[in-house]
RNA sequence: GCCCUCAUAGCUCAGCUGGAUAGAGCAACGGUUUUCUAAACCGUAGGCCGUAGGUUCGAGUCCUACUGGGGGUACCA
């Protein structure tokens, strides 16, 4: 690599010159503002210099033009010593990378196994923007990690039991009149939701009534008939109800048919699925087991504790004095099923921001347990959704629903694309392709290209936009870099070979600003996966759909003025297409051959 | 109460492990098309990086306090 190389021949430079032993250099890429490729600053080195930085930094300079081939010309402004690398290597660089498909993928994690968990919805409501985010993040995270070498498992765990799906289920019972999904045509968690809404708007009355009675609302809120029905339901399906069981089997697979229409649309997959409903009576042996082992305690009550505060944390319960066991216990027993099925060293939760406390315990009371795959249980926690009216609320009928959402999105790629006419001679199939393509792209650019850890506002209006920093620019870079290569009798396959480029060529500085951003793009797509951050791919691709347009604008492809330069320009071409294509795919996001 | 997290242009966001004169997009204004796709390019304008201290050659970035937003926490998931 070019880093290591010239942090070698500075350190060189520094124990030859001044005589003293350092490591850790640091590089940098050299700010727009001045010349150069890469900057050293020598204010650290001061000291073993003893000279001013401008005498040092000429010092390493005039030693690196003798030393290292690789720098042509460098130049010191106060303590920053710029480098500028030779035209020749990023020409090599394209000629060894232009037609190379997997450009940018890293094999660093060979041989290491990843969880990816991501999703998890609930089975009593629809999909909506908060899960759009999630099972965004989550695809996308496991691509990268793909990208770096690692064997990846995507699973989904789904919350399939409790309290919120006897709602739907009482609710449907009572007021359904048999409705299903084939007979109403509404698609099959869009129904179970709506009797979801159902259960509320009664469940609600009932409580205005028993408060006009003189009850207190907390009172109220227990006393309703309509809650001790669900909590009687509840019973009645933990003892295993026939009956009970069969509504609750049915309407699950109408929210089941409902979610892989959604996931197919979104574009996501996993490999397997964990069933709440299999796993919340795991737990007890966990519980037995950590007894045994002095993680836990027991209290008088019988209720089971664990202690954290020495880590900061509270005493926290894992086993009701009832004997049931908490939300956590399960996670145990969920984690050591996942470790015994696939035995991943590395395991992520992609779960929201608002559950931090709760995985730090998690992993606390995991590593405590002497768990071998303890250490490596992250939780990728990304920030909330607002939208510009404030919070969602699905009790307010606030929430956006994720396929409506994208529905609107891909009809506005439909509308500016028809605007702009440029898709003459396409099939009705291709168009629909076309215009998939371009909505989901915007749709999936907007919310990955910020950083995850953030709580981020969704902005319908900004969020169909198809200009400036979204996904259909960078997607409108592939389709014109595809036609010039179409126009080119070049197959855009980038296996026709191009005449071996002479590495004495001269760049021109938007084909050079363009071939170093190109360089950087393995080193990112590292970066990414040690991050965690699909956003840094996002803006990485950004900045290099902006410097190709940059270069586009001012180069002429195929009528440069020679022969060698347009086919450099139609590698750099191929090379830029190929990572653009590279790239969005690690966000989950494909890209048209025309637009 | 305690804990976590965030605060950068009018708006939405970048700013890599501390480095030079803090960058994009949107919105506003102006320019570029007989030439490879104008969903583009170029330019103008817009900032006490929440406030106050501290660490150091150097702080948007690290530390402390405060203010403001969000979240969590006391047998819910």
């Amino acid at each position: 690599m070019l880093e290591q190389e010239l942090t070698k021949h500075i350190s060189q430079a520094i124990s030859t010159i001044f005589g003293a032993e350092v490591n850790g250099i640091k590089l940098e890429s050299t700010s727009e503002d001045f010349e150069g490729d890469y900057t050293f600053v020598v204010f650290p080195y001061l000291k073993q210099s003893k000279k001013s930085p401008e005498q040092t930094a000429e010092a390493i300079g005039n030693y690196l033009m003798e030393n290292c081939k690789l720098i042509t010309c460098f130049n010191v402004v106060k303590g920053f010593l710029n480098l500028i690398i030779s035209d020749s290597l990023y020409v090599d660089f394209l000629s060894q990378n232009f037609s190379n498909k997997t450009f940018g993928q890293n094999t660093h994690g060979k041989g290491h196994k990843v969880m990816v968990e991501y999703s998890s919805p609930n089975t009593n409501k629809p999909l909506h923007l908060g899960h759009v985010r999630n099972n965004l993040l989550g695809y996308s995270l496991a691509q990268i990690i793909k990208a770096n070498g690692y064997e990846v498992t995507k699973v989904n765990l789904v919350n399939d039991r409790g309290i919120h799906i006897c709602k739907s289920m009482l609710a449907w019972q009572l007021f359904g009149n048999g409705e299903t999904p084939e007979t109403n045509g509404i698609k099959g968690d869009k129904l179970v939701g709506k009797y979801y809404v159902e259960f509320d708007k009664a469940y609600k009355l009932e409580i205005e009534k028993l408060v006009a009675e003189g009850i207190s609302e907390a009172d109220a809120e227990k006393q309703a008939p309509l809650m001790k029905s669900a909590q009687e339901m509840l019973r009645h399906w933990e003892a295993g109800d026939a009956e009970v069981m069969r509504v609750w089997g049915m309407m699950n697979d109408w929210v089941y048919a409902g979610f892989a229409e959604s996931y197919r649309r979104l574009g996501v997959d996993f490999d397997k699925y964990y069933y709440e409903s299999k796993t919340y009576l795991l737990g007890k042996q966990y519980v037995q087991e950590g007894l045994a082992q002095g993680v836990f305690y027991q209290k008088d009550d019988s209720s089971v504790w664990i202690d954290l505060r020495e880590y900061g944390l509270d005493e926290k319960i894992v086993q009701r004095s009832d004997g049931t066991s908490v939300y956590i216990t399960q996670d145990i027993g969920t984690a050591d099923m996942k470790y015994d099925d696939f035995g991943c060293e590395k395991s992520i939760y992609v779960v929201a921001n608002e559950q931090d406390y709760h995985f730090k315990v998690l992993k606390l009371i995991l590593q405590k347990m002497g768990k071998p795959y303890a250490d490596g249980v992250f939780h990728f926690n990304y920030g909330m959704v607002d939208l510009p009216s404030g919070k969602m609320k699905s009790r307010e009928g606030t929430v956006v629903d994720a396929d409506d959402l994208m529905d609107e999105i891909i009809a506005e790629a439909k509308a500016k694309t028809a605007e702009l006419g440029k898709t003459d001679g396409l099939e009705e199939v291709e168009l629909q392709k076309l215009y998939n393509i371009l909505g989901m792209g915007a749709l999936k650019y907007y919310i990955l290209k910020v950083d995850p850890q953030k709580r981020m506002l969704f902005n319908p209006a900004e969020s169909i936009d198809l200009h400036g920093n979204t996904g259909p620019f960078i997607q409108y870079v592939y389709a014109r870099i595809q036609s010039v290569l179409r126009a080119s009798s070049l197959a855009s396959t980038g296996e026709v070979p191009i005449a071996i480029m002479r590495s004495e060529a001269t760049l021109q500085a938007t084909e050079k600003e363009l071939l170093v951003h190109l360089y950087n793009f393995p080193k990112t797509v590292d970066e990414a996966g040690k991050q965690f951050s699909p956003a840094l791919v996002a803006n990485y691709a950004y900045e290099l759909a902006r410097k190709f347009n940059r270069f586009y604008q001012e180069c002429p492809i195929l009528k440069a003025p020679e022969k060698e330069v347009m086919e450099r320009r139609l590698a750099i071409c191929h090379l830029t297409g190929n990572s653009i294509k590279i790239a969005l795919d690690l966000l989950g996001i494909n890209v048209p051959d025309r637009m």
